[in-house]
DNA sequence: TGTCTAACACAACAGATGTTGCTTATCCAT
DNA sequence: ATGGATAAGCAACATCTGTTGTGTTAGACA
C-alpha cells in the first residue's frame, strides 16, 4: 500500500523498512526463506506485526523489494549506466550481474537454486537491468524512447539474466571474467537492433515488419 | 512430493491432479489467484485438503504446473519444435508463446499484470521455452549438446519470453502478426551464435574472449 | 484371482496469516 | 511552538496453512 521504497521522505518510515529487510537478511543467513514467517521477522526487527502488513503485502514483496534495493545498489556504487555509444557498458551490467549472483545476496537462500521463490530474486533483478538498459537506448529529439525501445530494453535485460544465471546454475562454473564476454556477445545483437527499429538504417537480419 | 507431472501412469494419480488443475483454473475465471485458498481449490475439484498437498507443496506449485502444461500442450499440439537448421522453427516458437498469453491462459489473473506470483507464470513459460531451444541446437557427434548451448538456449529463451511479454503488456499492442518478426529478427543472432561458440566458424559480432 | 502397495478421505492440531480498531508517538508545516 | 496528519504499537479476530495419524479403497502385479 505504501509508496516505493526509493522517495520516501519521511523518517520513520525508511527506518522500519530498513530495520525489516536487514531484519530479513539476517534471517536468512541462518534459514532458508520458506521457513522465515512474518512473525520472525517483524520480531527480530523490533517492528510490531502489523506495521509490517503497513509496508508490505507479504514476506515475498520485502523480498522483493530488498533484491531490488541491493542490486540497485550495486549498480550504483559502480557508477554503472548502459550507453549505447559506450560498448563497455553493456558489460559493466553483465559482470554486476554475475557479481550480485555470486555474493550470495540472499544467504543460505542462494544455495537454494530449485526455491518456488527463486523467480521472484529472477523478476526483481530483471526489472533492474531493464531499467538501467532502458535509460541508455537512443532515443528521439525530445528524450523520448522510441516505442521498440521497450521490446528491444526487455529482450536485452532477460537475456542477459537468464544467461548469467545459466552460468550462475552451472555445477564447475568459470569464473566469471570468462562467461561476461561470451554474454556480452550474445546480447549485442539485441542492443544495437535498436537504431535499426528506429529505421535509420536498414539491417539485413532484420525483418520488414512494422 | 510426487513424481512430475508427466509420466506418471497411475489414474488416480492424474484424475486427483487433473481435477486440481481444472478446479483451479475454473475459480481464476471469477476471483484473482491471491484470493482463491487452498481450502477452495480441494473443495471445488472434490478433493481431500490434505490429498493436495500430497500432489503439490502449495497453490503456487499447482499454478505452475498449470502454466507449464497448458503451454507444452499448445506446443505439442502445433508440432513445434526448434531446429537450428529451420528459421521459421523461431517463429513458431514466439508465436505460440504470444498466442499462449494471449488466450489468457488464466482467466481473470491475466489481466492481473503485477501480481506477486506472475514471475512463477513467467518462470514456468521460459522453462518450457528454454526445453524446446535446447533440443533444436547444434549437438556434436555423440547427439550430446555443446556446453555452450545451455548459456545461448538461456539466453534465447528468456529474451524471447521477455519481449513477448513486453509486447504483451503494452497499452495499444499490435497485433501478433507483426511483433513476431520483430522479436524473431532480435534473437535470431543468438541462436546462431551456437556454432560460432563451438569454433565451427568464427562470427564477426562474437568475441573472442575464451 | 488374490495380495500388496499406495492413493485418498477424514479429523484434528498448533501455528501463521492478514485484518481491524484503538491508542500513543513522531513528523511536518504553518 | 502548535496542531493536523500519519506512522507505529498493541491486542484480538476469523481464517487459512501445513502436518500427522488412522482407516478405507482402488489400482498394480503375479
Amino acid at each position: 500500500m505504501p509508496i516505493s521504497d526509493c522517495e520516501v521522505r519521511d523518517p520513520r518510515i525508511r527506518r522500519t523498512r530498513q530495520l525489516l529487510q536487514a531484519a530479513l537478511r539476517n534471517l536468512m543467513e541462518t534459514r532458508s526463506f520458506e521457513e522465515i514467517a512474518v512473525q520472525d521477522i517483524a520480531e527480530a526487527a523490533t517492528v510490531n506485526r502489523a506495521t509490517f502488513y503497513d509496508h508490505y503485502t507479504d514476506k515475498y514483496a520485502l523480498l522483493e523489494a530488498m533484491i531490488a534495493g541491493g542490486f540497485h545498489k550495486l549498480l550504483a556504487e559502480r557508477r554503472v549506466q548502459y550507453d549505447a555509444a559506450c560498448p563497455s557498458a553493456a558489460r559493466a551490467i553483465v559482470l554486476a550481474t554475475c557479481d550480485y549472483l555470486t555474493q550470495g545476496h540472499s544467504g543460505k537462500a542462494g544455495c537454494d537454486q530449485q526455491s518456488a521463490f527463486q523467480p521472484l530474486i529472477d523478476a526483481a533483478i530483471v526489472t533492474s537491468i531493464r531499467r538501467v538498459v532502458l535509460v541508455g537506448l537512443p532515443r528521439n529529439g525530445d528524450g523520448v524512447p522510441e516505442p521498440a525501445a521497450g521490446i528491444v530494453a526487455a529482450a536485452a535485460s532477460w537475456a542477459i539474466y537468464g544467461a548469467v544465471k545459466e552460468w550462475f546454475r552451472s555445477p564447475g562454473r568459470p569464473p566469471a571474467e570468462e562467461i561476461v564476454p561470451v554474454i556480452v556477445g550474445l546480447v549485442t545483437p539485441i542492443l544495437e537492433s535498436a537504431p535499426a527499429l528506429q529505421s535509420r538504417q536498414p539491417v539485413a537480419a532484420a525483418p520488414s515488419g512494422s
